[in-house]
DNA sequence: AGACCATAATCTAAGTCTTGAATAAAGTCA
DNA sequence: TGACTTTATTCAAGACTTAGATTATGGTCT
């Protein structure tokens, strides 16, 4: 099989055509590598990139001038001249970003290391998520933190929003969120209404999964899947190292996979999810304990404290969940996250780890694939900065620079 | 959200560098726009691939001149010079697909175009599948077709193998089969003693996916899954336009989502797999028909025949995984394929499409989402052979024209 | 029939990009 | 101080695509 190394042919026409998209890819890639591979020297990243000490000098050059990167120090080479770390500038531009949950909406500003300078949150009363009222609350947010960090308002590179339910790719950003009632509110189009600045929307899961991705748990994977437990249960799945959206941009509801056919009624309107099951609305309910969104937490910890074989049930059905994500994507890592997922495997962790594995006999499953996140209630607000982030990344190798 | 047009980051490194890698991205773009886009004029070529005129004009010279591609006559312009078509020269070469299913074993001759030029089956006592014996078979079943198809051997551009199971990526392709009874056996060192042609070896279900995805029910997609149905179940996850196989090369093993935790036991050794509901054997055993692997066939036509309440039950499991893959991929399109999955879905597409919509009310789900497969019994062999054509279309990019 | 027009394919000059080799820069060790 | 190391930059060369000009091929008009 020596010649079956090659990946499967592409069915779609790949984009790369001009020479110029060539330096702009190896310009993005070479970002990227100094973003994430932390301080590097010029010849670290030949090795990175498989660049040549040319073109990483002359890149270097370029980036240098446009400030996007600054030089970190030196290390000595023994014997040598020392190697000039570089690194991204961390204060070149800054993120926003926004996690519209069920009790509150967080707006938090971050630099491009992702330290966070401030933030502002809101409470939300569970009832009423009147969208205008959510956007006002961003907005007025946004300015609270320009103000609040001290940094120029021009430096703000963007603003990122997680926000539940199904998010319609386009200029108004359509969002269906069944929980909060959002039928089709156009939030992008609100948000546009008050601010100039770039704006991108995306699912909480997947912006929690993004953030798990780049600084979390799932650090260093291609194929992972990020399972955010909270009220409902969300996912994001990650193969080949980038987020998988499917064709109509919906795919990774891993709430919605049916554990038992015909089962307990999801608030989806459909039968046995997963969702049905191991969601914290759902223990709640399984356990017959009645408690209004603000403090779930506490309900649901006084469940998995009472020992009530609902909890055993639960691990049961996640481990059935888990094992279908086994099968179908092979992942090398699955990581738990999500409030309730968090508290869920802070407890039983080797429960589920093993309700897993029986059910995965096959396949080379080993139970180190599952683990928690590592990112706290921030994490929805911060995946969605790293929208911003990515676009900076995308823009900054796009620009040509401008060769003084 | 204009700006979130982009894909997401890849995290990992992405491949293309140099100029030269550029110049084997376009031609491969070019050759396979050429493949499956049937006879074209160069100009039709510059729309497709967006490449310029010059450039186009120079490829298909080497290509022409190294016969990959010929002409393929004229078509009147009104009032111009008359457009050239090309087309990849279907004798180019030849590729042979080799199907190792449960009953017997079947290597088919191609040419470049997919037309079958000989074939050779061998019945298997469904019992013994000893690995040397099948080896032996499709050995001298490349020696049968290749003198029957009346081709020069050197003309052979490579052997693809599809097979049950999970097949270990490396020169020895071990491959694992429960079915089988095969461990970790070598099929590719096994035939590389008998043979000096490339080898390319796969999951059978697989191989059938990707003949579905090039010529059949799946043509066109970019997020499709097609699901094979025999007497167990497997599939394919086309993500993107090429196939998902996740970290451990194992992913899309449809068969064992879990449709019931802690339900039917599955051969696998896990319960409430798919395959237990609706793979031919347990729709077999469970309708109490006792019958060995030769009339399957004849005995599940007769059970869907027979109104038996376990039909209904079949096609309800069948609509909750389908639906769990609905939730998971949003696909395009679901293909259904595989004997058993024709016979079912021949009879009982409706209902399949039903069950699978009763169990995904929240999406943008269409049902003529799920179409049945469109190739027969060759599927699985003629997938295999696309893994040769794969091969030489990587290669043949490859290639630097001699410029003679 | 011959001038003219429209479309297709090829050729040419120019511009962009990466690379390897040569060169400069900065230090260490004896 | 001078030989030796390691890092970074510069430069000429080579590869590739492109826009625009040129050639090829046939139809239409008078």
């Amino acid at each position: 099989m020596a010649e079956h190394s090659g990946e499967d042919g592409t069915m779609g026409t790949p984009e790369r055509r001009t020479v110029r998209d060539l330096r702009r890819g190896n310009r993005a890639m070479l970002l990227r590598a100094l973003y994430f591979g932390g301080p590097a020297s010029r010849n670290d990243l030949c090795g990175v990139t498989g660049l040549s000490a040319a073109t990483v000098s002359t890149m270097t050059g370029d980036l240098l001038a446009d400030h996007v990167v600054v030089e970190a120090g030196q290390v000595d080479s023994d014997g040598g001249r020392p190697r000039v770390l570089l690194r991204v500038n961390p204060v070149y531009g800054y993120a926003i970003g926004v996690d519209v949950g069920e009790t509150q909406v967080r707006v938090e500003l971050f630099d491009l290391e992702m330290k966070e300078l401030a933030r502002a949150h809101y409470a939300v009363r569970s009832a009423r998520h009147d969208p205008e009222l959510v956007a006002r609350h961003i907005l007025t947010g946004v300015d609270t933190v320009i103000s609040e960090g001290g940094i120029p308002a021009e430096q703000v590179l963007g603003i990122g929003v997680g926000v539940p339910g199904i998010v319609e790719p386009g200029p108004e950003a359509l969002v269906r969120a069944k929980t909060f009632g959002w039928e089709a509110v156009p939030l992008g189009a609100l948000l546009r209404a008050g601010t100039a600045l770039p704006l991108y929307v995306d699912n909480g899961a997947k912006t929690m999964g993004r953030a798990e991705l780049w600084f979390g748990s799932g650090r260093g994977t291609r194929d992972a899947i990020m399972v955010l437990m909270g009220s409902g249960v969300g996912g994001t799945i990650v193969a080949d190292g980038s987020i998988y959206r499917g064709a109509g941009k919906a795919a990774g509801e891993v709430g919605h996979l049916k554990v038992v056919a015909g089962g307990r009624a999801c608030r989806c309107g459909a039968r046995g999810c997963l969702e049905a099951y191991v969601g914290a609305e759902a223990i709640l309910e399984r356990a017959g304990v009645v408690a209004d969104s603000a403090d779930e937490e506490a309900a649901l910890a006084g469940v998995l404290e009472s020992g009530s074989p609902v909890v055993a049930e639960t691990v049961e059905m996640l481990g059935a969940g888990l094992s279908s994500l086994v099968h179908l994507f092979n992942p090398e890592r699955i990581v738990i996250g999500g409030w309730a997922g968090l508290m869920l495997g802070g407890r039983l962790l080797e429960e589920i780890r093993a309700a897993t594995a029986a059910n995965t006999l096959a396949q080379p499953f080993q139970s180190d694939t599952i683990v928690l996140g590592r990112l706290g209630a921030d994490a929805v607000a911060l995946g969605a900065a790293t929208l911003v982030i990515e676009a900076f990344f995308r823009e900054a190798a796009f620009r040509q620079s401008v060769t003084t």
